[in-house]
Formats: structure tokens, sequence, C-alpha cells
RNA sequence: GGGGUCGUGGUCCAGCUUGGUCAAGAUUCGCGCUUGGGGUGUGCGAGAUCGUGGGUUCAAAUCCCACCGACCCCA
């Protein structure tokens, strides 16, 4: 079976493609009137629903309390924890006025909930029988962003689910940490998606962490964005909000706690832009929002068989719980819903014409390869998902195949200039000084993103800056 | 943060240098016929005060300024 994908254009010109194929598959709108804010349409918000409603129900099987915390925080409560206020205050949106009055008290649009939650957390746990505390949102979140700001990748305001817990010690608070990075793992293994998962330097952590981790992806056009982050806050937090419990002895102690989010719109990018091609979206089965699209190829005179036989099939997936659309419009013509359903990234087309109808067979067409099989109406079915299973198999062994090959080893800066001009993941020695990380992206157009987080890297020479020890291999990239 | 390119029907785009029936074409949309296994052909029709606001001029899509927005490169 062929592997020919063709995806030259997004490799060479992904700005262009890109902006196509929002508008195109109906994924989003960007032209609303204010910068940095994007209108998801309905084809993209299908997708973006499916994936969250994954994480949701992953993170619920595990006790997570879904809630819905509000969007406006006030200023003291989010003024409490000082390295919290230096991350994100000169990117607030701020509320001062409300009619015609001036606020006493002013609100912000939470850049995120800890703030916002933490007080309520204060409230709700008293003894150690009240943890661990463990709860989630999917909301919008709301950030004045300076640098560029691009459809899904960056935007003032976006979508994202946020969990939060509360611990009694940090040892239980490490232990969601892997949970956590264990379930948002399996919901980007859903989607086809390669990743590395590091460990950012300190200098780069959440505002207010004691570490943060990090799942990046690669993009078309060499840079890296940041999927999701997975952070333990230790009691930094607790601390700044006095929250506190009794433990078993009777004694009061600051919990520990963690959080971790995932930005759908950046998450939905990488489903796009790891898995199309030329002629549009290519979905995982499992977030496609119609998985088979059945194209009648109707002749005159032959319409009944052609239809009435379509509409059996249509039945036969239905109940089978496959997702699928009959396109018997008949003012299109096939090679038209072709390119319709293409754009559409609908895993698979199932094509019914006289010669099926006679026979009671289909055609059956792979969106990635175009491969074309045959499949009998008894073992539809299981044909089917059997090549949903192939579908995506070769879209995540693609993924991870374009991850590789952007991987390269760099051995000195001028090696590593090079492999950032050419928009490369390099990794390098490094002593883990910062002035190093500093020095470096003073040097290339890159910056260092981190560490390997399950510390499988071994470095292999010198820091490549300062000529120390290293300790770490140092992933760097170009970023988003 | 610095530099650059750009903004014309829903979409893509010509026109701008050399202001003056030029708002052209393609696509899309509506109606009809035709066609039908990868964008069929055709007829008729719809759709843009040329991003916004000022300025220059007898006259501005075209020249000038500001703002808004998009994209690229660099830090």
């Amino acid at each position: 079976m062929s592997d020919k994908v063709n995806s030259d254009q997004k490799f060479e010109d992904f700005s262009t493609w890109y902006d196509k194929i929002l508008l195109e598959a109906h994924i989003a709108d960007d032209r609303y009137p204010v910068k940095g804010f994007t209108v998801y349409t309905g084809w993209g918000y299908s997708i973006a629903k499916r994936i969250y409603q994954m994480l949701e129900n992953m993170l619920e099987e595990v006790d997570h309390q879904p809630m819905q915390f509000p969007v406006v925080i006030p200023e003291d409560a989010f003024q409490k924890e000082a390295d919290h206020i230096e991350g994100f205050s000169a990117e607030v949106f701020w509320i001062t006025h409300a009619g015609d009055n001036k606020l006493e008290r002013r609100l912000l649009l939470r850049p995120t909930s800890e703030t916002a939650i933490y007080p309520m957390f204060k409230l709700w746990i008293r003894s150690h029988a009240d943890l661990p505390l463990r709860m989630h949102q999917t909301c919008n979140v709301y950030r004045y962003e300076t640098k560029a700001t691009r459809p899904l990748y960056r935007g003032r305001e976006f979508l994202w689910n946020e969990g939060h817990t509360a611990h009694v010690d940090f040892e239980d608070a490490e232990r969601q940490v892997q949970v956590a990075v264990k379930i948002y793992r399996k919901v980007y293994d859903a989607l086809g998606l390669s990743y590395i998962l590091l460990k950012r330097p300190d200098f780069d952590k959440f505002a207010g962490a004691v570490y943060t981790l990090a799942f990046d992806t690669w993009n078309p056009d060499g840079k890296t964005s940041q999927i999701g982050t997975v952070h333990n806050l230790g009691e930094n937090f607790a601390k700044a909000f006095d929250v506190t419990y009794e433990d078993d002895e009777g004694s009061h102690r600051y919990v520990s706690n963690t959080c971790y989010g995932m930005g759908f719109g950046r998450t939905l990018a990488a489903t796009i832009a790891h898995h199309g091609d030329n002629n549009g979206l290519v979905l995982p089965p499992l977030v496609a929002p119609k998985q088979v699209v059945i194209v009648p190829i109707l002749f005159r005179g032959r319409e009944g068989d052609v239809v009435g036989y379509s509409k059996e099939i249509e039945a036969k997936l239905k109940e089978a719980g496959i997702r699928t659309v009959l396109d018997d419009d008949d003012r299109l013509r096939p090679g038209e819903k072709y390119y319709k359903w293409d754009m559409y990234g609908v895993p698979l087309r199932v094509e019914v014409g006289p010669r099926e109808a006679e026979a009671r067979t289909v055609t059956l067409v792979r969106r990635d390869n175009r491969a074309k099989s045959k499949a009998s109406f008894d073992e539809l079915v299981e044909t089917i998902q059997g090549l949903f299973e192939d579908l995506f198999a070769d879209l995540k062994r693609r993924s991870r195949e374009r991850l590789e090959s952007e991987l390269v080893d760099a051995h000195s800066l001028d090696e590593l200039k090079s492999y950032m001009e050419q928009r490369k993941i390099a990794r390098v020695n490094w002593c883990g000084e910062p002035r190093c990380a500093f020095e470096l992206k003073d040097q290339v157009a890159g910056e260092v993103r981190g560490t390997l987080w399950d510390g499988s890297d071994e470095p292999t020479g010198p820091c490549m800056v300062c000529g120390d020890e290293a300790k770490y291999i140092a992933y760097v990239s170009q970023t988003y």
C-alpha cells in the first residue's frame, strides 16, 4: 500500500496552507474584529469538543470534580503570590469600570485560575479527610499577548482545560503529577500526536511553581509548540492563600498543590498540522465529527438502486456507532464531493455506484493515502474498523517519524546556529546554568526549552556554551 | 521589542508607479438545462461605496498622515 502523502505545501508555505485550511474546513474564522480573538466555527469546534470531552472523561475517571469558576478575579486575590503576579501582570486584562462608574476594587479576567480557586480551597479544606481535592474545568482564559497572535496558536482568549489539586504533602503532589502526565499522554496519543516531554528550565517555569513539565510538539514550519503543561506548586500557593488542613495528629499544615493545563487551540492546531495534507485535513477517526462519508455515484435511470443501497449502508454504519454522513446532494458531482470531504478530513469514504449496488459491495477509500479497497455489505463494519486502525497507526507513525527527523545533535554553537536556521530541534550539552541558556539564546535563533523529563538523556561532552561539565542534554528550538 | 510586506464582492486576485466610465477576471452563491466512478459544460442572475478615519485635489481604490487588522523576518 502506498504511503505517498502529498503534503509538501504545508512544509513549504505553512502560513498560507494553514490559513486556507482554517477557513475552508470551517475550523476557525480569524476575521473577528479584535486582534487575538478567534471564532471557532462548526467543524473545528466539533473536533475541539471531542478532544476536551475525552480529557474531561479521563480526569473524572480519576476523581476530578468538574467545576466552573467565575471568569473574574479580584485584584487582591491575584496579588497574593509574588512570583505569580510578576509572571502574569503584564498581560492581564483589567475590568475598571461598570457602566459610568469606576470600580473601587478592580477585577481582572483570569489568565489562569489559581488565584480564583485557592480562596475557595481555603474554605473547603479543613482536615486531611478533605484531601486530596481534585477539580478541573474547561474554560476560556485571557492573556494580553504582546507577541504576534495566531489563530489557535496564540490568542488573547483561549480555550483550555485546567486541573487543580490539593494534597497532604509534596510526595502526594508528586504522585498527582504522574497521574496528570499519564492522562495528557493518553490524549495526545489518541490524537496521533508525537511530542517531547520536557522539564522546563527554572527561568521558564510557571509563575509560582516549584517546577514545570511541558509537552512540546513539532510544527511544519519548524517551530515547536507547547500543547500542555503540568506543574508541581509545592506549598507556594498554600502559603500565599493560607490553605491549611489539620492532620491526624491535630497539627495544622499547608497543603501541596499541583495544576495542569491543556490548550485546545494548540492541540487542535497540532492535529491539523501533523496530519493534514495538500487536500486539507486528515482526522484521526476518534475525533472526526464524521468518520465515514458515503458518496453515491448516480447515473440517470439507476438512482433508485444506488440511493436505496446507500441508505442501507448508512443505517448499518450508524447502527454500529460509526459517525456517518450520506452525501446524497444531487447538485454536486462525485468528484466535487471527494474534494469537499477531503478538505474536512473525513477518514474514510464509501463509494457506492451501480456496480456496488448490484454486487452488494462497497469501494472504500482512505483519506490519508487514497488507498482503495473493496468490502462486501456483510463485512462492512469490521472492514471499516480495521481501516480506521490502520489509518490511525499510519498517522501516528508519520507524526513520530517527522519528530524524529526534526531532532538533531548539535556539538558547537556554529552547528547549532545552522540547525536553528534549518528550524530543527537540537540537543545540546548544557551545564544547567541560566546564564549559559541566555547566552545561547543571544547567539542563535532558538532557545532552551528544557531537559527530557524521564531523564533518559546523558550528556556527551562539556557544556556547549561555557565548556564546564554538562549536567543535562537541553532541547533547543524556535517556538510559538 | 526592532524591521519589512500587505488590506479591493463570501473566497482568491487585477488595477495603484503615470490620480479622471476600471472597479476586470476566477471562484462562490441563486435559478435552469446539461452532466455524473476525482473539481462537467453552459445560459441568466446576485454580490465590493476598494480595512477605518482624516488630509491633498476640480477629481482618490490610486498620493499623504493616523489608526485597526493580517502575514513574514530579526531580537
